[in-house]
DNA sequence: GAGTGGTCTAGACCACACT
DNA sequence: GTGTGGTCTAGACCACTCT
């Protein structure tokens, strides 16, 4: 059972939706809605915030609320399959998501990689490179590095597979969040070889770091995105 | 006067960073944090809300709150100063800025400008294009679209100082928030020739609308960035 | 069972915008 | 002044974790 703000929000993004509230009005006021849900105003409060941060409406002190005029716009992107968080987006044409392993191997952590997943010199991480390809054409070239303590029994048809579901399913491994540094770079060797791109195609490339429920680090990649197959979208909200 | 419950956040955040509360264990609960700010608990909760959006902290139920174990990792980035929104910081080294106009015009929208703005076929844009320096070193180029109507006045005087400056101070415009896509590009003739960039140098474009209080857009702006001199950070706490 | 955060109530007063 | 959202109270019960 979801709580009661869960679903007063839910009912009011369905409204808004299909129009059941004219675009160019304020929303009803949070004393009605109140009387209207049987509810107190902090619970409608609650649900306007969840419904703000999801960039559908904003409020004015001393005015109302009101539905952003364009939200529609923002609906158009979907989310890819392997991006399990809210704010940010990515942009794909959608298909059949597959994977090829290009490397797989243990060794000790680099500095930068201790520093990034907080870990000590001599614990072991797996280092793996995938392709993943698009309805069989490459889309992006990720480079990870996971603590080997932390994801017992790896192998290469997980990677081969979906890796984020061996984690969540088997292992029982929950998400928190991520970290992110988005930037331009020239292909690397790699890059040219399994992205087919030309020495003048840039790469998107994609640094994060992946937070477990107890806010450990648990993977750190550098993911290179072909330049004309994808693109992040960022909604903000003041 | 500010808000209670930002105060109180104000003073948790300072004492996580003096690292007056261990990082290893959990914060006072918040029956204690109400107690000892004279409060309620709801009020302790917002607090802690924000401090979860920053990124300083989270919750779990049934065991606590905890301070984000590697949080110091992202206070390292700093705001650049034309980016006025919260989630989302863009990345350079510190400096001065300068602007350069290259372009100058008025017209009538694109399709594509009249639905990024909102606006009818009619209502004329200002068009301008500037190349922004850091300590003289080209670092991003700029083409922006903004309707007349919305910036009376708009000179090319305002373009060489800070365009959100006048919009600020003299219009007394306020900005809401933004809605962006981030992507990698080849460079173009322009690109080429302000930013110094060869024909296998990328550059990150970042494509923009802001938007005003009341939901208005105020522009739609294609940034183009030097790959070398700039990232932008995402943080996401699921 | 004890301790923690999550949700919820039924009010209250404040800040701000409109007229 | 009236109407709106923003904040705040002093409790209550629920869900979850740990032991």
């Amino acid at each position: 059972m979801a709580a009661k703000y869960v679903l007063i929000a839910r009912e009011i993004r369905r409204r808004i939706m299909s129009k059941q509230y004219p675009a160019n009005e304020p929303l009803p006021d949070q004393f009605a809605l109140a009387a209207e849900f049987s509810t107190s105003r902090m619970t409608i409060q609650q649900a306007m915030r969840q419904l703000i941060i999801e960039g559908l409406v904003y409020t004015r002190q001393g005015q109302g609320t009101f539905i952003r005029k364009n939200f529609h716009q923002f609906s158009q992107w979907d989310l890819a399959g392997s991006d399990y968080f809210g704010a940010t987006k990515t942009w794909g044409h959608k298909g059949r998501v597959s994977s090829v392993v290009i490397r797989f191997e243990l060794r000790f952590p680099t500095e930068k990689e201790q520093t990034s997943l907080l870990i000590n010199a001599d614990a072991p991480v797996y280092d793996f490179i995938r392709l993943r390809l698009l309805n069989d054409e490459p889309m992006s070239l990720d480079a990870t590095i996971m603590p080997v303590n932390l994801v017992p029994g790896l192998s290469r048809s997980h990677l081969e597979g979906s890796v984020f579901q061996y984690l969540q399913q088997t292992l029982g491994l929950k998400m928190m969040g991520s970290y992110r540094v988005v930037r331009a770079l020239k292909p690397d060797v790699l890059d040219m070889q399994y992205l087919n791109c030309q020495e003048t195609d840039p790469v998107m490339e994609v640094e994060q770091v992946i937070y477990l429920e107890d806010g450990t680090p648990l993977e750190y990649a550098h993911c290179h995105y072909r330049y004309d197959h994808s693109g992040i979208v960022i909604v903000n909200n003041g």
